[in-house]
DNA sequence: CATGTGTACTTGTTAGACAATCGTTGGGCG
DNA sequence: CGCCCAACGATTGTCTAACAAGTACACATG
């Protein structure tokens, strides 16, 4: 059974609603979340808002410190440095441990057509199936807890492409193509091949982030030779 | 200003204390928490033991589901499989990365002596110092979400080795060889040797607690050639 | 022996309250 | 006029008390 039923409690109830609030930019970076104001639009009582914000909080999607409001995370460029760089930790090894038994997930190929099938939509289309490329990659060696780590990244990762929506940053055919190329590589076995590709794939996506930020953005930024697009 | 004073409230209180029990075998596992039982043992409203235990719940150490009691967690053979993986995943990519700059913390190489001077005293006091050798590594690359991911498994790994303390599992002549080789590896930029030393160092202590908590071992528990303690 | 029921225990949630703390605003003073 | 300090409001931390809802286990029943 994927799916089993909810059975969730108010506190978590709350706590997804305000998530997809974060992630939909319907709460913006900075913006204040007082106990007492969640309580009363949830018709709900403080300690119950308390807790839901403290679960995010622990998520790494809001910022608090004692007796102070909550906020909604403001991620400078250092921490999308710190972001991007864990993910490349994470996932190249995964990209390494993967090509040693050649399996490619099915997952992973069918997220890519379906970032093929949403260049006709908005930019914003292509990042659930983009991230969940990703995803499926890590899931792919079925470790719970390494899941379960990036699980706690991709929430902040889309935090970022949430600021950044309105910028066309990413070119899908690049994206497309690096995805497929990294896919034939751990298929080949050529573990350090993939690892070198996807740190490209994600220090460029990382360094053009920051610079859109108003970082300055370092050398990866840069399409790779003869891809500029148009 | 290293260690800034506390101020840490009620609750985080209750919960460093309930986390430092849990480690130290107090709490063993599949130990019964009750929030009234904590609530009354430490004076406290049970809304303030609540939040404790949902703490150490988000932390791993402890286990529960809804409208059930809070429980030590029961750490199986596969989950410790999974603990240890999931720490080589981070670990030797992380050697890997070291070892392009060829620096070597220096908090490794004191740890490394602590390890060497503590092999007069129980086998419990070698736990500490093995820890903070992996944790400086871990700290070297400077990227607060890999640091905060890796403290999060140094929980669960930290509650495996309570649980088979009284247990002669590991050389201590062995890890220090071995750690002293990792580091050597790094300073002379050979990252692929040392991320594979890892994996076997790892690997063994993985397998060996294993078997130890009545799973079936596998290959890598194994000493290597010629080093087979007395 | 299997099944259903009931009771005690535990957790989920609420309400209201008070203390401690933070941010800000206004007044007093140089 | 500008700056420092005090008082105030807003917000969070914690508590007491209580009720609802769910779980677990013993018990009685078929």
């Amino acid at each position: 059974m994927a799916g089993r039923i909810a059975a969730v409690s108010i506190v978590d109830a709350i706590a997804a609603d305000l998530r997809s609030r974060v992630f939909s930019g319907d709460l913006g970076s900075g913006e204040a979340l007082t106990e007492t104001d969640i309580a009363t639009s949830y018709e709900v009582a403080r300690p119950t808002a308390k807790a839901s914000i403290e679960k995010l909080v622990a998520e790494g999607l809001l910022d608090r410190g004692t007796h102070k409001t909550a906020r909604v995370v403001d991620l400078g460029p250092e921490s999308v440095r710190d972001i991007y760089l864990a993910r490349a930790y994470l996932e190249s090894e995964v990209l390494r441990r993967l090509a040693r038994t050649r399996e490619i997930p099915q997952e992973a190929v069918q997220a890519n057509r379906d970032i093929a099938a949403s260049k006709s939509g908005t930019p914003l289309d292509v990042v659930e199936p983009d991230m969940r490329f990703h995803t499926s990659l890590i899931d792919a060696v079925a470790n719970e807890r390494i899941s379960r780590m990036y699980r706690s990244l991709v929430g902040e990762v889309r935090l970022c492409m949430v600021r950044v929506q309105s910028l066309h940053l990413l070119d899908t055919e690049l994206i497309l193509a690096e995805h497929q190329k990294i896919l034939e590589l751990i298929e080949g076995g050529q573990g350090e091949a993939a690892a070198e590709l996807l740190d490209e794939h994600l220090g460029r996506a990382r360094e053009r982030l920051v610079a859109a930020m108003g970082g300055t953005a370092g050398p990866e930024a840069e399409y790779p030779s003869g891809l500029v697009p148009e």
